[in-house]
DNA sequence: CGATTCCATGGAAACGATTCCACGACGTCG
DNA sequence: CGACGTCGTGGAATCGTTTCCATGGAATCG
């Protein structure tokens, strides 16, 4: 089908110079001459040779590719942490292998078991569960690998993670300056760090606050926007229902509006919202939507940051990316006369 | 820093048979011996032998590596398709590797030539501008190609795209039908085929059902939500304003709803709105938006399928998947009482 | 019962790069 | 003026797998 494709030898011949010293000048190894450098430069113009990848990470055990492993491509945080992180890698010249663990542990270990066939120089993983045995397999072979946005207990690999903290106090904080007393709370599913440690701080800052803890009003989802749907409609159902809401993430909010809207209750009016995670268009709902907001192009920056570093053999600091609150019109001012100036 | 990892030889050696037989067992050749099989296998659990994809690939020429090239994964549409092409091309045993040309040439180019370099086994591409110097060189070394989504002119490569003429046809019809007369369009770029298709779409229908054929009711933007505001805001200020607006994407329409929302106009009332591409929240808000869908999950399945046909040598034909009108609150029916059964 | 086919197997070449090692030419220093 | 370090270069080994080819034993057939 395809003739032969050209290889290194090929434009060592055309530049009169042996393999050896091709290869020397394509990878930019000093000792070379300018002649061969210029001639060998020619040849790989005129012969449009493209190395292959395969060859050279088999000899030299770099592939200059890394794995990113996440739980959902289509969640807009995933998607814009995916756009970050490869962003990054590609100004340090790596290329990124995106696998989507679709939230099932099954095809996160599948995915991890390509990224040990292929050799990656490392792995940025916001990892299902608990340690799946591929999660183990990767950290026996000393691959390097750093966390991003979650991590798993027991395990001791550095990350990058947001302080869900602070963001949730300035939250809990606001909704109990505008005299909101029972707030519900839409959490994420419990298997992960992010969904724990989310709803630990909503309890400590209701309790800290004065707000009700009731603990109906808390309601366990799974992250995804029907659960929201779902935790909305529970919430509102109950005997004393909440007079505000709160997300743990973007999709769980999304869903929650619907059940909202569909019930004729008005954001910011009957019934505050506020979402985990800034979204583009979450501005622009009317009214629009005040969340806590958390700088994804930072972390997608960080994770490579600490993942090069890995690959070079150190041990670096986890880092932990602050959140906070983005008031806007949803989270219910009393009086709107009180608007920006 | 690692020790020297295991290979094939190790497993054959521990099965107690050669590393041809090892190789054949592995790769599922039939001529084995059913001891043999049972042997290795065993070998390979104790050891958690994982092959080299980079050996395997040099020596076989085939990675069960694709490539797929997209404009922006932060665009839902094509967050979706990545995911959908992802799962059927996993289904298939194929990885995906993604390269994210950000809406820029010399990054598309960039991670085509990182696809040519990885050898992987095919590419599916929604191309950008006419034909870059990395896309010839794909073709000319009859690396399996397909399109999706768009296409680009004089390259016969085979593609699947959406029928936009169908749902842009729909769409004005059911405007019309309404009683509107003054439609803006806010197009996508000129340099796509998508772009292109939609706007003629367009012009034809508004003829065909007597609508205003004023150019001014045109605004070209790219395909993301800054040119929507920009084309809400620019349609809005005519002398004689529209009084629905179509747009040609999803953000352009996020877009536009900002503008819209910021004048405080209320769609489905003051202005009617409707956008090219289905996205989950849409039919979220309030009230909710009448979108021209298509069936992306088909689209990204389709074209793993296509694929696999150029790679086992085949030509297939170009599929074009149907786009139909799914009409919501937010295109305007002038009497509110005609609602759902 | 001898000849032919079939089948599982092992040895060795091959894939296309990198890199170790040796080598010759040159400049420098004692 | 001879010894030595430097520098660019080429030959050859190497990475880990697949696959071609040859081989020997079992099975089948006339």
């Amino acid at each position: 089908m395809t003739g032969p494709s050209i290889t290194i030898k090929d434009v060592a011949a055309l530049a009169g110079v042996s393999p050896a010293t091709a290869s020397r000048v394509l990878s930019g190894n000093p000792a070379t001459s300018a002649e061969s450098r210029q001639k060998v430069a020619a040849a790989v113009a005129e012969l449009d040779f493209h190395p292959n990848a395969q060859a050279r990470a088999l000899r030299s055990t770099r592939t200059n590719v890394i794995g990113l492993l996440l739980s959902d491509v289509r969640n807009p945080f995933f998607a814009d942490l995916a756009h970050a992180a490869e962003q990054a890698a590609l100004a340090e010249g790596l290329v990124t292998l995106l696998g989507n663990a679709n939230e099932s542990i099954p095809q996160q270990d599948r995915y991890l078991d390509t990224f040990i066939s292929q050799r990656v120089d490392g792995v940025i993983a916001a990892p299902q569960g608990e340690g799946s045995s591929s999660l183990h397999a990767l950290l026996e072979r000393d691959i390097p690998t750093v966390f991003v946005d979650r991590t798993v207990d027991g395990v001791d690999v550095p990350s990058v993670t947001t302080d869900s903290d602070s963001g949730i106090r300035q939250a809990v904080e606001h909704l109990a300056r505008q005299g909101h007393e029972r707030v519900g709370y839409i959490a994420g599913p419990q298997s992960t760090s992010t969904g724990r440690d989310r709803l630990k701080s909503f309890s400590r800052a209701a309790r800290e606050f004065g707000l009700s803890t009731d603990p109906a009003l808390t309601y366990i989802g799974d992250f995804q926007s029907a659960s929201g749907s779902a935790g909305a409609h529970h919430l509102l159902g109950l005997a004393q229902p909440p007079t505000a809401l709160l997300a743990a993430d973007s999709p769980m909010a999304v869903g929650a509006l619907a059940t909202l809207n569909r019930k004729g209750l008005r954001i910011g009016h009957d019934m505050a919202l506020i979402a985990f995670d800034d979204i583009e268009w979450f501005s622009l709902l009317d009214p629009p939507l005040t969340v806590i907001s958390n700088d994804v192009e930072a972390m997608g920056r960080t994770a490579v940051r600490l993942l090069l570093e890995v690959i070079d053999g150190h041990k670096p600091e986890s880092v932990v990316l602050p959140s906070e609150l983005v008031v806007r019109a949803s989270s219910g001012t009393p009086d709107p006369s009180l608007g920006q100036p």
